[in-house]
DNA sequence: GTCCACACGGACACCGGTGTCATAAGCATC
DNA sequence: GATGCTTATGACACCGGTGTCCGTGTGGAC
């Protein structure tokens, strides 16, 4: 009664102290129950375990902040355009740091910007961030990774294919994935077959072109120029790529395109010319979003798991520190699969 | 050189002292300069400032929040599966929040789960959290809000619709915007029109039915049962839900869709029977996302300003309170655009 | 010339945790 | 029984800001 006063605003707002004046012990010894310091006596611990259980007591995390330096934030950092992929690493981000303390931040920079590199020091040290994910194409740039390094900031980089820094690193192998299509694709008989290739600068964009041409050189094909055709992973841009593909003669008779966006518009480019899909044209796509049933035929396609990833990529980032005893070693190569749906059949005319 | 050790360490780390050193003042008067109190003299504010300018000082967020008592970040707070709702309304806060202090924190929880105010109860007063934007269908939880204003945490609402809360809404007026796209329909020629609608417990749901009744009224067409479809807003619900509708004889020349995942999900029942769009079934749907131009044809559908939402909802947030003076009047209620494609035609035969 | 109001600046406690170090208690050793 | 060592705990400063309150200097009114 003396000085207690609950009930008198919303919320109890419990401190540290109350709770050692409730366990009859001081501000430090709980800080140790918190922390799991191993030097407690067990019944000490007990004791302000319970208290802490029966009053609903939480740390103040702005606190601990200031004390620790540190915050228990995670920072997603990307510079892409890609939606799918965004909200599957954040939905798989989110899974793994369900129920722990942390909480996830986003922040998206402009791509090619000359800040970049600023913005995210800024950003990374003024919120003391725990540690970061970063996804492709940024997830590329080594100079962000020794600067967050410089930083002491924790990170993970996603990726198509392991860089130099594997231990920071959450990788599908991109190369073999298409390479498989690829292989099933001849496997089907075909011989002319095209690559809309995706952007300059994305690494992706460069494993699964290496994939194409690595299943292409197994069967001893031969892959003319005209044969690949160049686009931003964006549905227009495979839209008018395919453009030059479809154009020559002979045509060829399959397209690997190398993100579903850019399939769906190599889809669109058929139907425009009235080229039967898969008949006279087979087409395969990257990602296995949402559209790829979306449209008639629906698309086969590679399948990366995106959200496995980003769960992985966080509890590298949680596990590898605070003793968060979880599955640490949650491995860190994530293989594809090819899903086959409606838009590969044999060439018709071989 | 005294004390000063800039660059030993990797970073500065300047602190309000160091600030306060330089400038010859106290660590009060700095704190002054940076919460913009009237009560200072001009030449020691521009003094200070300079210095702040030149230093690149910024102020530590962990311990600005413990003193305050409340931390410069917005939660985003949902229980959607709309993946590219979403994203637009997130892309919408971090256009708002770029450039000021506010960082964006991600919050979903379980639809329907028990926990669900205890999750979000935790996460606002743990984090002290400035506020939080809630999407669809959860912020149409009213006792949510309640518990919001109790915990004092400022909030905004997405919405269809205007309810009880006026003040802290942002909404479509997705009513009216069906309506019209319903009107389009019959000024076209059409009579028979199918519904497929969304699933219950999402106002927007309730809304799109109310304005495609509304449209059937007012050209006093007919309504039989027979012709509303229910759907979940999935692909897959869109799909199932509209072959009752297809069955139907005579069959409906068009159908809406309450958004367009489910529209995608007509077109596709459609071509699985045969059926021509838009010359035997026009199609509209709602919300104008990508899907819409990758499928053949491209569909008719009614576009809403979610980034411009997403954005208003942020600045409502943050301009309501510190004086963070930027147009705090942004309207609170948008309207939706009938974007036409491909799907519609007039009926074939009358 | 004196007094007062007022504008400004600084000392100090405080927000709620954590790190450091000292100390008390417990126990084996000699 | 004194000594030394380990183990459990607490006092206190500190993280980097902000609020309160008081002291000082200045200008205007009389």
């Amino acid at each position: 009664m003396a000085k207690q006063k609950q009930d008198e605003g919303q919320a109890p707002k419990l401190t540290i102290n109350d709770i050692a004046r409730m366990a009859g012990v001081s501000k430090k010894t709980v800080s140790r129950v918190i922390n799991r310091s191993p030097l407690l006596n067990r019944e000490t611990r007990d004791k302000v375990e319970a208290i802490i259980r029966e009053t609903g007591y939480v740390p103040n995390p702005q606190a601990r902040a200031l004390a620790l330096g540190r915050n228990f934030l995670i920072g997603l950092v990307y510079d892409n355009p890609n939606v799918q992929m965004i909200l599957s690493m954040q939905k798989g981000i989110l899974e793994a740091l369900h129920g722990t303390e942390f909480e996830l931040v986003i922040r998206p920079v402009d791509r090619g910007s000359r800040q970049v590199m600023e913005d995210i020091q800024g950003f990374v040290t003024r919120q003391r961030l725990f540690g970061v994910v970063i996804l492709p194409p940024l997830s590329e740039n080594d100079a962000l990774a020794r600067m967050l390094d410089e930083q002491g900031c924790r990170y993970v980089r996603m990726g198509s294919a392991v860089l130099d820094d594997p231990e920071h690193m959450v990788v599908s192998n991109d190369r073999e994935a298409v390479a498989d299509a690829v292989r099933y694709l001849i496997s089907q008989g075909h011989r002319r077959i095209g690559l809309v290739a995706g952007p300059h600068g994305f690494r992706s964009a460069q494993e699964r072109r290496e994939g194409f041409e690595l299943a292409l050189a197994e069967a001893e094909i031969g892959l003319p120029r005209s044969l690949i055709a160049q686009g931003e992973y964006t549905f227009e841009s495979g839209l008018s790529a395919s453009e030059s593909l479809l154009d020559l003669s002979p045509r060829p008779t399959a397209i690997f395109a190398s993100n579903d966006e850019m399939a769906a518009g190599v889809l669109y480019a058929a139907r425009l010319r009235g080229i039967s899909v898969p008949d006279e044209l087979s087409i395969i796509g990257f990602d296995d979003t949402p559209v790829t049933t979306r449209v008639w035929p629906p698309l086969t396609t590679v399948r990366w798991p995106i959200v496995a990833m980003g769960r992985a990529a966080a509890l590298k980032l949680i596990g590898t520190a605070i003793g968060e005893d979880e599955d640490v070693n949650e491995p860190s190569m994530f293989s594809s699969t090819l899903i086959r749906r409606g838009s590969v059949a044999p060439p018709s005319a071989s």
